[in-house]
DNA sequence: AAAATTACTTACCAGTTAGTAAGTATTGTA
DNA sequence: TACAATACTTACTAACTGGTAAGTAATTTT
């Protein structure tokens, strides 16, 4: 009711990531969002005129958050294997959440979006590989990491072990998902 | 308007099908299948009371079809590369088409699932790993693959990297998807 | 103190959603 | 030839979808 410095847009961003998270963005309406912050559904519509305007700042705020990860993997004090743990502990919290990857949702819906929210999600997602394939890369050569596939398809490879492992692990149960990233950090790490 | 042996309910399943691996389960509506098809929305009901029978029916068609495959694999003559290439030929197929994986579009709508389709997704599930499974086991014994996880945990990496591959290559090419398939293959391959 | 801005609410809407009840034409069966 | 059964269509609905226009109260700026 104010012109106070409001916290219900960085609410409504936060839900609606969560909502995507656990049951996909073609599954959820402005009226489930506005009923769970007791605000009414042309209150959300103020702050994100369009659903694709509310999805597009729930991906620039990833952007910007992996910009940030990327530039503190930039310090080389950090090893190799602590920066993969970084992002392997990211997709474990989501799958003790019930929750999945957020690009991993979308893009499972991606034929259905428009133009501006293709092209950021697309941005992200090279934004993702770009840094890991980076940490790959340094990891290697410091002989810190094995691998005998290139950077780029390492990465992809990671990644999709990821994003697809904490979805079956929604199904098949939380033990497949460690026995996945024991895995992975065992065939990784020299 | 007869009563002759109807191809229609093999047209939305193949339909219902498409639109899941294209847009996803909670992105195409009766109405979409109805003018598609020609026919009016209550005879896609006819065939299919609800929205979730459809879907019941469309992770049965797959069931199945894994079924016979399952089999088809149990016939000893066939080198374990090829029942891979078998499995990887049906992904680098969908990619090609610009869909994605039916398991894997269902996945993320998991949570918005009836009791009774997640039942059966699970089961899919754990029928196509097993026959993963079995294949990279039996391919290991005669020599012909090479891993170090269990086959379980090797099962799961290969079908992640599939499934999210082909998602992936819908937005950043299909260079990437070629380049997953290729890797697999050589890291597996004795 | 007046004017503008912010952050909403009220009240509405057109289109779409899944879904149903009743009727109809065609075909196979007793 | 009567009678089911099948495979639909016609006609409808209640609930929900994203979305808007106009009003209001609190705050900030001038």
């Amino acid at each position: 009711m104010a012109a106070r410095p409001t916290d219900t847009k960085e609410a409504i961003l936060r839900l609606g990531t969560e909502f995507i998270q656990t049951y996909g963005y073609n599954a959820f309406s402005y009226a489930d969002i506005s009923k769970e912050l007791h605000i009414k559904n042309a209150a959300v519509h103020y702050h994100f005129p369009g659903k694709e305007d509310l999805l597009a700042g729930i991906i620039d705020q990833y952007i910007h958050r992996y910009r940030e990860l990327a530039k503190s993997f930039g310090n080389p004090g950090i090893a190799a294997k602590q920066k993969l743990q970084a992002i392997i502990s990211r997709y474990s919290l989501l799958c003790e959440q019930g929750k999945i990857c957020l690009i991993g949702s979308v893009c499972t819906d991606y034929n259905t979006l428009p133009e501006s929210v293709k092209t950021r999600l697309t941005e992200l997602i090279e934004l993702v590989l770009g840094m890991v394939e980076k940490v790959l890369k340094e990891g290697k050569k410091k002989g810190e990491l094995q691998f005998t596939e290139t950077a780029r398809v390492k990465s992809m490879l990671l990644m999709t072990n990821l994003a697809a492992g904490v979805q079956l692990a929604r199904i098949t149960g939380q033990k497949d998902y460690t026995a996945i990233c024991n895995s992975l950090l065992k065939q990784l790490v020299v």
